[in-house]
DNA sequence: ATTAAAATTTAGACAAATCTAAAAATTATT
DNA sequence: AATAATTTTTAGATTTGTCTAAATTTTAAT
């Protein structure tokens, strides 16, 4: 499998845990920053493999090939996350192209064992899960900081937006996984909110509490 | 730079550590195992970037700055051997195709990273200098066992032949870096020597003796 | 010093992955 | 339901790295 194909089968499976449906070729485009002519080749390639149910004009959806072959790249992708924070000490914000660039690394006994030699974390430096070497998935309840109630009182799980902009944002504000969050104010008219972060008391617009995973 | 403009290279600079002359087309398609035009193609380019120098039928070298991109590929890789063998637990026969890959990560920060959490080693597990992050080497000294006379004591310090094959044989004889050799009979027959290997006596020929190195 | 052999380069072709521009199919709008 | 707008596909071109086969240059041998 090139790098490539890879990319594509990553892509896919990105956008059909948001989407649920079938994946279009314009979806896959914007999302790889290429064009739809381009997409529409290689989803004849993938298709040719069976690695995607592809019918033209139709949209994509994985196969079960697929499916895992996706998983395990994602797997390799967030084990090597782990690393570059746990051990070498990156920040999270600086993980992401260097993981980008090591989850095409063709070896199942590396990744085996790097997963041993990090403890077999279920998940990466954003909160997200890391499928296991069967591609099973350990979901964690997990609700958008913005729909808990006030007075409630929840734990940060993870991040949704994983932009630099907005993780360099939390560390500014020391919010970090597993920091605590108590719900004090709701300001109605744009739906930002006064929280106590820990011990401190912060106010965070909409946007921000739309982006944070809690439990 | 492209992986295959960094193997070009990479091959190019190991060519020239054993030979010292201006290197051969030939010679760089046999140890690609590729075509001679093929090789031509990439010097073309490689020149055309100013990474190496390039006279039509005259074979090629490399220039300050190839010399020094082929050193930062070498650095990458005998690091990350070293990661492999002293953190994921490879044995020493394993790590090159993986290095392979590895090698063409592009991060400063993850290599120098890398160089700090590994304790900055000068060698990889077969007991090849690492370049430091100028491209510098500490080269130690070392001499072939074959060279050694009879009664001298000596310690391996490396390996010329990498194969499997040949450091399977090595551990199966619990020979290891840092083995402690003296040589008690020299064969004038076959050359093969009678050493007594840190506590043990032990026939080796004299193959195995001309890839050991020691000091 | 010619000729033969070997090494190297050139010319032209091919596969992979991409692109542009045009054609076809689908979806939305009046 | 017909037409407009959008999406998707096709056709053909381009780039990178490779190959084969032929031509050229260098080296070796008589």
């Amino acid at each position: 499998m090139t790098f490539s194909e890879e990319n594509y089968l990553k892509t896919i499976y990105h956008l059909t845990t948001i989407l649920e449906t079938e994946i279009s070729t314009n979806a896959i485009a914007e999302k790889m920053e290429t064009k739809a002519s381009s997409v529409t080749d290689m989803l004849k390639k993938l298709a040719e493999k069976d690695l995607v149910n592809y019918k033209k004009y139709q949209g994509v959806s994985l196969t079960e090939k697929g499916k895992l072959a996706a998983k395990m790249i994602v797997r390799k992708h967030r084990l090597w996350e782990v690393f570059l924070v746990d051990k070498l000490d990156f920040s999270w914000d600086e993980v992401h192209d260097v993981a980008e660039q090591l989850e095409h690394i063709k070896s199942e006994k590396l990744i085996n064992k790097l997963d041993d030699f990090l403890g077999n974390p279920t998940e990466d430096p954003h909160g997200d899960p890391i499928p296991d070497a069967n591609g099973t998935i350990i979901k964690i309840e997990k609700q958008l900081l913005s729909e808990i109630g006030i007075g409630k009182k929840t734990i940060c799980v993870g991040v949704k937006d994983t932009s630099p902009e907005f993780l360099q944002y939390l560390d500014k504000q020391k919010i970090a996984l597993g920091s605590t969050f108590k719900i004090l104010e709701k300001e109605i008219f744009d739906d930002s909110l006064l929280v106590e972060v820990d011990a401190k008391e912060l106010t965070i617009s909409h946007k921000i509490a739309n982006n944070l995973f809690v439990h």
